[in-house]
RNA sequence: CGGGGCGUAGCGCAGUCUGGUAGCGCAUCUGGUUUGGGACCAGAGGGUCGUAGGUUCGAAUCCUAUCGCCCCGACCA
């Protein structure tokens, strides 16, 4: 980054007319367009000079916010032995995403997919004393994790670079401080970026732990749905979002009636029973079947099974499920087949009237009474069923996806949607690791006592590419400032004539003397025409465009003109200066243009 | 792993149904013209049509298998 001037010809850097059909949503087309990252494998990429400087630009904004938050930086191997893992079981619980392979020993290694347990490791043998406390340790640094599917560029990578730190106090007073400390400087990091976030309440997945944030940037391709109240400031991942009507459903019967089967010939979809007995889908129930097991695939009579009740308007979190029953992985459903086992009838015709295995309600049909479920029986439903009478509910909880229009938790305000791309994650994880890895230290007491802990993560590719994925136009990119690979985009029209070339040179001679970072593009005409050298600046997406010809400087009429999301087409006018002191000129407009440096 | 789609030059695509000399645009190279909003003319290089097998006088095209990629679901920064 110590060079502030570069000239297109001397770097590697091509861009593209036409996005490959590979790439789907803008940033990831964007990306590739300008040339920032080019795919080796799925879900890996490489980097080039310019994007490398985007990356750089963000990991040292973290740094210095890390820095005032006490964080120690250190780097940590990327490949691990088994054992290491087995500490913690999550060699077997990670599952598949573990990339595991051996070595010519015969030896077993995984890729780091997170480093938890190598911090603890790195830690444990010296954080012997309560005096040594707290810590905060991070790492900016490759991750793998083998996903399934990698989509969107960046967005879900394999292989992706991670700021992933770690904070060791004596108590829970302690670590929730660190939490919120580090909550604050990831507030700063984000907001020197300048895009729009939300910072939600989340589910902590398999890392483990209970209190947890994640913060999201905003953008209608995010793979995450967010709910916001519009009256408070809370926010809420819908996977932990509690779900709450404003006004319940409260059946109108007084009486229980007699229950009775009745014949519902091909009706297997809520939709279809709906239209077919006339009964709105939120006073129908539906019955869901799902499998205890976990991360095994046991035979059909193995399965332990599970039933949950649900409103027909309603769907299904399995999150919740997952946190009521304390299990380490969202439950799978139950194949057709498998319903069959468990009920005697293919989905679409199945309930909660004498099945045995536990069955779970939301407590969207508490007041439900008189309802249609499913008779067991393909082809026929009961009506006038009520829970109590007919079968008995293992536990009431909510388990319901929440959406938008529902009732906000903390206010009487209504929840509103939203996509996002969590860029970063916050997690109190308590003693999870250090009971599991041993860690522990001597309190003043001479006791021997577990650290508690805090992880915390930002997925620093992953928000370049979501940066721009909020920050761009048809034309191209639209960088915010303090990430953009280079702050002014001299276009040089002429390059072949020496004097305009030594203008272009002294112009970003003064610009880089001033901290100014200067991109120019002295690509020969001939090769080049000035039309793609417009269309490539607007592609590249600098926050200052400067123009420079033999006719502009003849006229001493320079056009600089600041990139903005649609500053190609909706006419702002253009700022021209004239007069004799070109460069200083170029360089105070140019300054003020730019927000700090 | 389930469901959909696609593999033809660096990129974007046509050709496949109905077998018969492998094409177009962009990019690249040479020469010339042009010169402030994705230029023009002339010429050139570049592809074992994903791979393997089969059918056929003949396969990008039909059949079989296989590999890979992309999109939609479960995982996560």
């Amino acid at each position: 980054m110590d060079k502030k001037i570069i000239k297109w010809t001397q770097t590697f850097l091509f861009t593209l007319k036409d996005a490959p059909n590979d790439a789907e949503i803008p940033s990831h087309q964007l990306m590739i367009r300008a040339g920032l990252i080019k795919k080796l494998a799925p879900g890996m990429y490489t980097f080039g000079t310019v994007g490398l400087r985007s990356l750089r630009k963000f990991e040292n904004i973290i740094r210095e916010e890390l820095e005032q938050a006490n964080g120690l930086e250190v780097l940590m191997p990327i490949v691990h032995p088994r054992e290491l893992w087995e500490e913690t079981n999550r060699w077997s619980e990670m599952g598949a995403g573990l990339l595991k392979f051996k070595n010519r020993n015969d030896h077993e290694f995984c890729l780091a997919a997170t480093h938890e347990e190598a911090v603890v490791d790195y830690v444990r043998a010296d954080l012997k004393s309560y005096r040594d406390f707290p810590k905060n340790i991070y790492q900016i640094q490759t991750k793998y994790r083998d996903e399934i599917r990698p989509r969107f560029g960046l967005m879900r990578g394999r292989e992706f670079i991670m700021k992933d730190a770690y904070s060791f106090d004596i108590d829970q007073a302690g670590a929730l401080k660190a939490y919120d400390d580090m909550y604050a400087a990831y507030q700063r990091i984000f907001d020197r970026l300048n895009l729009q976030y939300r910072i939600v309440k989340a589910d902590a997945g398999n890392i483990g732990g209970s209190q947890t944030h994640e913060f999201q940037l905003l953008a209608d391709a995010g793979e995450d749905a967010l709910l916001v109240s519009d009256q408070t400031n809370f926010a809420a991942n819908v996977e932990v979002c509690p779900a709450i009507d404003f006004e319940k459903y409260i059946s109108t019967e007084t009486d229980l009636k007699n229950s009775e089967k009745f014949e519902t010939p091909n009706q297997k979809t809520i939709a279809e029973l709906s239209e077919f007995t006339k009964i709105p889908a939120n006073e129908l129930i539906k019955t869901l079947f799902f499998s205890a097991n976990e991360g095994k695939n046991p035979k059909i009579k193995d399965i332990q099974a599970f039933a949950v009740l649900l409103r027909g308007s309603d769907e299904i979190n399995p999150i919740k499920i997952k946190n009521l029953l304390g299990m380490t992985n969202p439950p799978l459903m139950l194949t057709d087949d498998e319903v069959f086992a468990a009920c005697g009838a293919k989905p679409g015709s199945c309930g909660p009237v004498g099945l045995k295995i536990p069955i779970y309600a939301d407590t969207g049909l508490e007041g439900h009474k008189n309802y249609i479920v499913g008779a067991n029986v393909d082809g026929f439903h009961l009506k006038n069923v009520n829970h109590d009478r007919d079968y008995q509910i293992t536990k009431w909880a909510d388990l319901r996806m929440a959406k938008e229009g529902d009732k906000c938790p903390e206010s009487n305000g209504t929840l509103k949607s939203f996509r996002g791309i969590e860029v970063g994650h916050v997690f109190y994880l308590g003693q999870k690791y250090s009971k599991l890895m041993n860690g522990v230290f001597l309190d003043k007491n001479g006791k021997s006592q577990f650290y508690e802990m805090g992880c915390y993560g930002i997925g620093v590719t992953r928000t370049i590419q979501a940066a721009i994925e909020q920050s761009h136009d048809s034309d191209g990119i639209v960088w915010p400032q303090q990430i953009s690979p280079y702050h002014v985009h001299i276009v040089n029209l002429d390059p072949h004539l020496p004097d305009v070339n030594t203008f272009v040179d002294e112009t970003a001679e003064l610009l880089a003397k001033n901290n100014i970072e200067v991109f120019i593009d002295d690509r020969d005409r001939k090769r080049v025409s000035a039309g793609v050298k417009f269309k490539d600046a607007a592609l590249l997406g600098f926050p200052v465009r400067i123009v420079v010809s033999k006719t502009a400087m003849d006229t001493k009429n320079i056009e600089i003109k600041k990139r903005k999301i649609d500053s190609e087409k909706n006419g702002i006018p253009e700022f021209t200066i004239d007069g004799n002191d070109l460069k200083n000129q170029i360089f105070e407009i140019t300054k003020k243009m730019l927000t700090h440096t």
